[in-house]
DNA sequence: CCGTTAACCTGAGAGC
DNA sequence: TGCTCTCAGGTTAACG
């Protein structure tokens, strides 16, 4: 469920829930995740106090008392739910992300607060925890990312700027997370395909109306996506309540072989991998 | 520096 | 019912 939208959802839904709540116990079912969790993890982390929130990028962060952190990225498969206890026994999952039913297998990390647990669930165990004991140990390790595409920051001059004298795709430029941080798969295609460039264009051959335009759809496309609640994409069980609803809006992204959605053209959408990833396009539109 | 590939994992879906 | 194959929202090291 990673890419920024995802997280942000997360992020916002999380933090009307757990804001000045304390971490009781930790429960680790499974410490093999991308990185392993160390062994020292449960009681760095145990009765600490959750303050704030944060999101950078696709990583979802826990600020605690005395500015120590808890860094999560939920690789590709991870999920957060939150399970409230009842009275008599039974369980609502509030799931932050996707699936409305608590997985019974993939279990790994529960996190018990006062009321309710948070339990992280994730298959193919690429996501990951990490903690942090300083404020400047967690800049230091998030400094390696690029900006967010949401700041006013990331603005024509600034990508103008970046993008001088690279020589790579647009696309891999899109996804490496050193110069822009959160887009993913499914966003890079969409940026692409409403800023009507070709995902093999070199940087350097953007023009400025194509990198404005770069600009413009990053953020629209990125902030209706957190407004939909994110793209719910594989998700067969879900009927009721969390799921998000962006993939509804895909123009590209899982389209292959579908005429293209803009009017008056006729193009198929096509796929093919570019760097091992999945690259859709109207290759009459992007050009 | 650049693009690609493989590796890290499990599971869903397609096709037979 | 079941087998095999491909693919999946991410990241990163290694290679040519």
């Amino acid at each position: 469920m990673p890419e920024l939208p995802e997280v942000e959802i997360v992020k916002q839904s999380l933090e009307k829930r757990v804001i000045n709540k304390s971490i009781n116990s930790v429960l680790i079912k499974n410490k093999n995740l991308r990185y392993k969790i160390q062994d020292n993890f449960i009681a760095k982390i145990r009765k600490k106090k959750i303050l704030k929130v944060l999101r950078r990028s696709k990583y979802l962060i826990l600020e605690f008392e005395k500015e120590q952190f808890l860094l999560i990225h939920f690789g590709m498969s991870g999920t957060l739910h939150l399970i409230n206890k009842k009275k008599n026994n039974s369980k609502t999952n509030l799931s932050f992300y996707n699936s409305q039913i608590l997985p019974k297998k993939h279990n790994h990390v529960i996190l018990k607060l006062q009321n309710f647990k948070l339990v992280y669930n994730d298959p193919r165990r690429f996501g990951f925890f990490k903690y942090f004991s300083s404020k400047e140990n967690i800049e230091n390790y998030l400094d390696k990312l690029g900006i967010e595409p949401l700041d006013k920051r990331f603005n024509f001059f600034f990508l103008k700027r970046i993008m001088l004298n690279k020589s790579k795709n647009i696309k891999n430029f899109l996804l490496d997370q050193k110069y822009i941080a959160g887009i993913g798969n499914i966003y890079a295609n969409e940026i692409l395909y409403l800023s009507k460039i070709n995902p093999q264009k070199k940087t350097y051959n953007l023009k400025d109306n194509e990198i404005k335009n770069l600009i413009k759809f990053s953020k629209r496309v990125l902030r209706i996506a957190i407004k939909k609640g994110g793209s719910s994409i594989r998700n067969f069980v879900n009927t009721k309540g969390k799921t998000g609803l962006f993939q509804n809006e895909f123009k590209v992204y899982d389209r292959e072989t579908k005429y293209c959605l803009r009017k008056l053209c006729k193009g198929k959408i096509k796929r093919f991998f570019l760097s091992n990833r999945s690259t859709f396009v109207c290759s009459y539109c992007q050009k």
